[in-house]
DNA sequence: TTATAATTGAGAAAGTTTCTCAATTAAGTA
DNA sequence: TACTTAATTGAGAAACTTTCTCAATTATAA
C-alpha cells in the first residue's frame, strides 16, 4: 500500500472506511494527485498525473475514483459553461469554487451567505430550496496583475 | 419559412440578425420546443420534439443550433452534479434557474442579490470575480405538496 | 430574380463513458 | 502471520456522445 502525505492530512482512509470502502493506492494516488494540484483538472490530466506514481492505473478506475471521491465529497466537480468535465480537491464538502479562468487555480470559499436570501426567495416562487450550487469565475490575484 | 408564437414574442429573429446569423426553420423550432417546456430538456429529448416540427433535423443541427443559441443566451445550460447536458429557455440573460428535483421543472429568477458580497468576498480573496454560476434545486409548490 | 455565404442532413470519424469479467487485493478474523 | 471474502482493479469491448466533412439546400441582401 502507498502512502500519500494527503491522504493522512485529509484523513482519506478514515472517510473512506466510514463509508465502508477500501482505501486503494489507486483511490489515494487521485486524491494526491487533485490535493497537490491548486487547478483543476480534467479525467485525462488526472489519469497522465496518476499514472506517473502508479502506471499501470487503468482509465475506467479513474471514473470509477471520481465518482467514488466526489460522492463522499472529498473532490468536486468543476462546471462550465460548455461542460463538466473537471474535478478538484474539495476542502469543505460545502465549499463554492472560485475559478480563475486564466490559469485555472481553483480556491474554495466555504461560507456561504445566501441563506437569508435563499428563505426568501423559496416564499416568493413557492420553491422549497433544499440545494444550490454556486461557482464563481474572474482572474487569481496574480494572473490580475495586483501582486505586482 | 415556418413561424412560431414565440419566435415573435422573443423576438428571435432580431436577436439572430442582429448576431449576423440566419432565421432558420431549425432554429425557430429549437427555441420553441425549449420555450414551450416548462422543464429542462435533453439533447434528445429537444431533438424528438423538434422533429415532431420538423421531421428531417439532424442530431448534427441539433448541438449546432443548442450552441448557437446559448452563445446568443436565447437559452441557457442547465448543471447538475454528474453532467451539465440539458437545456432549458432563458427569459433573461441573467437569469439563474431553480431546478425542481421532482418534476424537472424550470424557474428563473432574474434578480442578481449578490454583488455586494461578491465585492466583499473579491477583496479578501484577491480575485477579481467576473462571472458567476447559480443554480438552485428543490420542490416546485406542486411537488412540495403546496398546492393541495 | 439572382448571387452568395451560411446552414443543413447524413453518415463517418473521433472522443468519452460504461460495462464485463477474470485476476488481484484490502481488510477482517482466526 | 495466514486465510477468507467481498470489493476493486485493468484491459478491452461495447455503448454512447459529440464533432467533422461535404455536397445540397436555403435565407438574405442586392
Amino acid at each position: 500500500m502507498a502512502h500519500f502525505p494527503c491522504a493522512k492530512e485529509i484523513d482519506a482512509k478514515g472517510v473512506l472506511k466510514e463509508k465502508g470502502l477500501k482505501s486503494t493506492p489507486q483511490r489515494l494516488a487521485v486524491l494526491h494527485v487533485l490535493h497537490e494540484s491548486t487547478k483543476y483538472l480534467s479525467i485525462n490530466n488526472i489519469l497522465d498525473k496518476t499514472k506517473e506514481i502508479l502506471p499501470n492505473t487503468g482509465l475506467a478506475t479513474i471514473y470509477r475514483t471520481l465518482d467514488v471521491l466526489a460522492d463522499i465529497g472529498l473532490i468536486s466537480r468543476v462546471h462550465f459553461e460548455d461542460g463538466c468535465h473537471t474535478y478538484a480537491y474539495s476542502s469543505d464538502s460545502h465549499g463554492h469554487h472560485i475559478v480563475c479562468t486564466k490559469c485555472n487555480k481553483i480556491m474554495d470559499f466555504a461560507e456561504c451567505p445566501f441563506e437569508d436570501y435563499l428563505e426568501n426567495l423559496s416564499k416568493r416562487t413557492g420553491f422549497k430550496i433544499n440545494n444550490h450550487f454556486l461557482q464563481l469565475f474572474g482572474e487569481c490575484n496574480e494572473c490580475a496583475g495586483n501582486a505586482n
